[in-house]
DNA sequence: TCTACCCTCGAACACTGTTCGCGTCAAGTA
DNA sequence: TACTTGACGCGAACAGTGTTCGAGGGTAGA
């Protein structure tokens, strides 16, 4: 009962003509809503819209946003290498694990805080992530219950600075705003009489952008330090 | 030109017959919506409905919700004592002020996930608070540089693990659906080579709401050691 | 060719933070 | 005492959010 189409109409696009839906496709287009417009801006509409779609057909390839944003997060950490544990370059490689999450994560700004809203880290890339810290850390000599705490604390350490690193970084805390902050805040300590605060008055200069890979190295260095010595009882 | 209300009627509420708003009750009805139903309950419609009034009137005495919130923050952290440095009980008393916010951020719930949105931290009780931290570190024998970036630190290890226990304690995190989660990635590690995730599959038992002071403490410990031997050069 | 089934997606729902602007009240001034 | 002024209360609305429903269409298998 159907008419065919005229002739001179071109034949109908196929499916296939816009790139087809998929966990894998939504999960790109997010990272790229990610990087070029940053955390707010990625909502279910303007993922949809960089897909050529509505928000509601992306939920039947992901159930709702929280497992978006796990997805997201696992596809980011697929780019850590877990290094073969060499008990003779055991310090730097436990540095060098940290500083990998902290790269991948600050080159994706606002990833860090998906981080910490993820109540069990539990994804693929997460398990090998964490299965590959034990490894490391056991094979500096620590108890499985040490190596586990201390995992714990490493990816803290890791989320933490990641998450700083990457508001500094991407302009997602307003500088002009920090600076105007920042003013008020000497201003009013300098109200109060001169002994209230005699330390904090000197530190500005050591929170910046720029200090924030020193205070990085500053924690493990210390922590590190800490755990040699725990290790050796 | 006003006529004189009819005598039936009952004298005009007085404002005062339900109590002013004000920044301060503002901020104390937040705090008890905080507490009572979660993070996520406190919107500017449920303080409202706290206080018997409309979203709209907390815009006189709040700027914003950031502005609430960093409020609400400041005004937890009031009860944190910051001790007078006492060099014989020097690791003891950094211990008991980085455990002493946890507590008082824990009491909160979600209170901790605020500390992490305030991108500058400059409140009078965050003042108070960072100075007591730089003079309680610097009797220990640190550089102003070094107790910065210690502070930084333990600031850092306050609010995640006030958000992790805040978390456990308060049931935002569904604890059904965690022992899913659990079973779900056990399951998924045991379908995998035996010898893919050897140590992973023993850790389940050290994370716990249980063991989450043991590991503040394990992290503390491990990081203080490093920072004493900093300090003696 | 018919029948399932799954995917697509416009429309709608319940919710959020925030603003506008009209009233009303309280305190200050003449 | 009468009037002005300015601040506050707050109903209504706006733009935005995540998510659901259900009708429709395309594809694959019988």
């Amino acid at each position: 009962m159907t008419v065919p189409p005229p002739p001179w109409r071109s034949a109908p696009r196929r499916r296939a003509a816009k790139p087809v839906l998929s966990q894998a496709s939504i999960v790109r287009a997010a990272l790229i809503v990610l990087d070029d417009e940053g955390f707010d801006a990625v909502t279910m509409r303007r993922i949809a819209q960089e897909l050529e779609t509505g928000p509601a057909s992306l939920y039947a390839h992901v159930s709702n946003k929280e497992e978006l944003a796990e997805l997201m997060l696992d596809t980011v950490l697929a780019d850590i290498l877990v290094p073969e544990p060499d008990p003779a370059r055991w310090d730097e490689q436990v540095k060098e694990l940290v500083r990998d999450q902290i790269r991948v994560m600050a080159a994706h700004r606002g990833i860090a805080r998906i981080a910490w809203d993820v109540p069990v880290p539990v994804t693929p890339h997460l398990l090998r992530l964490g299965e590959g810290t034990l490894a490391l850390l056991r094979a500096g000599g620590l108890t499985l219950k040490q190596a586990t705490f201390a995992g714990d604390a490493l990816a803290l350490y890791a989320k933490a600075y990641a998450y700083e690193a990457s508001g500094w970084t991407w302009g997602e805390i307003d500088q002009a705003e920090v600076g105007e902050r920042g003013k008020q805040m000497v201003a009013y300590m300098q109200s109060l009489p001169a002994e209230a605060f005699p330390n904090l008055l000197h530190v500005g200069e050591f929170f910046s952008a720029e200090t924030a890979q020193e205070r990085l190295e500053f924690a493990l260095e210390a922590f590190l330090a800490g755990l040699k010595a725990m290790a050796k009882n």
